[in-house]
RNA sequence: GGCCUCAUCGUCUAAUGGUUAGGACAACGGGUUUUCAAUCCGUUAACCGGAGUUCGACUCUCCGUGAGGUCACCA
């Protein structure tokens, strides 16, 4: 597959390290990454490290680990380097120089001398006036020679209206208002984002950029920059926000969205999330929805992306992982839920525990949902004898001399069945369904239960008698005649 | 406020002028399970409103309405 210019694909990821990432950031990262893999491109990870002020310590490495944790590996970037290497835009800035030197040679930037007090007051006055406030209309008239401890701004050559294409939302234009000398140099020397960005989708190579909707308005004024500099710009997708869970605003930090990290904290499976993250807003469109990642990368399309935003739905999260979890083999599913129950400082014979998986999988839609299960103790019963409540021992209260009058039952049938029927569920059940159903079901068969596990919500006795085997079955089953 | 964008079941979506508007999640009901879970079957449920264009509009145009974005020495 290639692309019309039959040149190589080129996009990248552009973090700023402000903190964690959210399923907002990582799907938008997702998008791009299947868009290179289906095109055998390039994809890119750069660190936007040019506010430092906002900066948090941590989120580069956190940041990497989320994508690594997904499978989303970067052909360039931290920890790997490439053609461009550094990836960190804060170590790129004498690249930026170079560029803003270029943009001033052209007469395409100036020192802004402007105090910041005198700027709010025409920016107030604007607003009072109920207009836009462009900087343009008040270009200060000699300014001085850029020396870098003042911020360069670029000058706008041309006012007018813009219009270009977008892989998503299609022809999109802005009016002259959305023109506006903005800045390119920080005065502490860093590039703004507006600027850097530009710098290095140039330098690097991108052919398609793609990142939040939120660019859509400023995107007149970056190819206003490329006419400056003479480039061609990238191709642009942009991508519609992802909404809050139950609610309609854009997913952020402060409406609760959560550290990537932590969904596998939770026991999701990279494939489930990336197979989730992928359908928030997009669909190959069939009725297929199960899709392995590598399938995924034969369907994407980025024209197949939705121009509105979803809304981020945990229920279908956990549906799409319990769907994942059950095209695993049974040996890597029962390693994962032993692992989590040793976590749960939980500990038997593997056997033991072996017989128990299937169970337990039965109960939870990710591997985390253990932890609750523990914690609620719906697992006691498996590993202590429990307390019996003699009422609940007989069946609807009917009479308790006829549930122990089964229950001796079925105590000499175990004792007397050889060891090998023990082995399965299926041949446990032959040796008391016919009894069970000749007696009526529920009156031999909830006392049962009930004598294995104490509780009136189970499984059903046979698969009990089969986890706890033969010896603690008739212990139990004893245990609860004595009770009746 | 200016500019820009979006709009199908509760949710995610399919449909590219002609369908009884399809699927999935959720919800609800039923079968099977002594019970829970699982599973199977089924039900409820949507084209934001109004004008046009057309033989015919969910699909095209316009006007409303609603929602979102953006107007920083943040990205």
């Amino acid at each position: 597959m290639q692309n019309i210019n039959d040149k190589k694909i080129v996009t990248r990821f552009a973090p700023s390290p402000t903190g964690f990432m959210h399923v907002g950031n990582v799907r938008a990262a997702l998008y791009a990454w299947l868009w290179t893999k289906k095109n055998n491109g390039t994809f890119i990870l750069r660190i936007e490290d040019t506010d430092k002020e906002r900066e948090v310590s941590g989120s580069v490495e956190h940041i990497q680990e989320s994508l690594k944790w997904l499978g989303l590996n970067w052909d360039e970037g931290p920890g790997i380097g490439g053609p461009s290497a550094t990836y960190l835009q804060s170590e790129r800035l004498d690249l930026y120089k170079k560029y803003a030197q270029k943009l001033i040679d052209g007469g395409f930037a100036y020192t802004d001398n402007t105090s910041e007090e005198q700027i709010e007051e025409l920016r107030k006055k604007a607003e009072e006036e109920k207009r836009p406030f462009l900087f343009r209309e008040f270009r200060p008239q000699n300014p001085p020679p850029w020396d870098g401890t003042m911020p360069l701004r670029f000058k706008v050559p041309t006012v007018k209206d813009y219009h270009w294409h977008d892989m998503v939302f299609g022809d999109l234009s802005a009016g002259p208002e959305m023109l506006d000398d903005f800045i390119l140099i920080k005065s502490d020397g860093y590039p703004t984002y507006n600027f850097a960005h530009i710098v290095d989708d140039i330098e690097m190579g991108v052919t398609l950029v793609m990142r939040g909707q939120e660019y859509i308005a400023s995107t007149p004024k970056y190819l206003s920059v490329y006419g400056a500099l003479g480039v061609n710009p990238p191709e642009y997708a942009c991508l519609p926000h992802i909404m809050a869970d139950g609610g309609k605003k854009k997913l952020g930090k402060r409406d609760g969205a959560k550290d990537i990290l932590e969904y596998r904290k939770e026991g999701y499976l990279p494939v489930a999330m990336i197979n989730f993250l992928a359908f928030l807003g997009w669909n190959p469109g069939g009725d297929k929805e199960i899709f392995t990642t590598e399938e995924l990368i034969k369907v994407f399309e980025i024209s197949k992306i939705q121009k509105s935003g979803a809304q981020l739905n945990s229920t279908k999260l956990d549906w799409l992982n319990k769907e994942h979890m059950k095209l695993m083999s049974e040996n890597e599913r029962n390693t994962e839920i032993i692992n989590r129950l040793k976590s749960n400082s939980i500990s038997a014979d593997e056997r033991f525990l072996v017989k128990l998986c299937p169970v337990i999988f039965d109960h939870i839609s990710k591997w985390g949902d253990i932890d609750a299960l523990v914690g609620a103790g719906e697992l006691e019963y498996y590993f202590h004898s429990p307390e019996y409540n003699a009422e609940l021992l007989s069946w609807k209260g009917s009479d308790k001399k006829i549930a122990k009058m089964h229950l001796e039952f079925c105590l000499s049938t175990l004792e007397s069945a050889d060891d090998n029927l023990f082995t399965s569920t299926e041949k446990i059940k032959s040796l008391l369904f016919d009894y069970a159903t000749e007696k009526g079901r529920g009156e031999v068969l909830w006392p049962l239960r009930v004598a294995l596990s104490g509780k009136d919500k189970s499984p059903d006795p046979f698969t009990l008698i089969y986890i706890l085997g033969k010896e603690e079955t008739a212990s139990r089953i004893q245990t609860a005649i004595k009770k009746l």
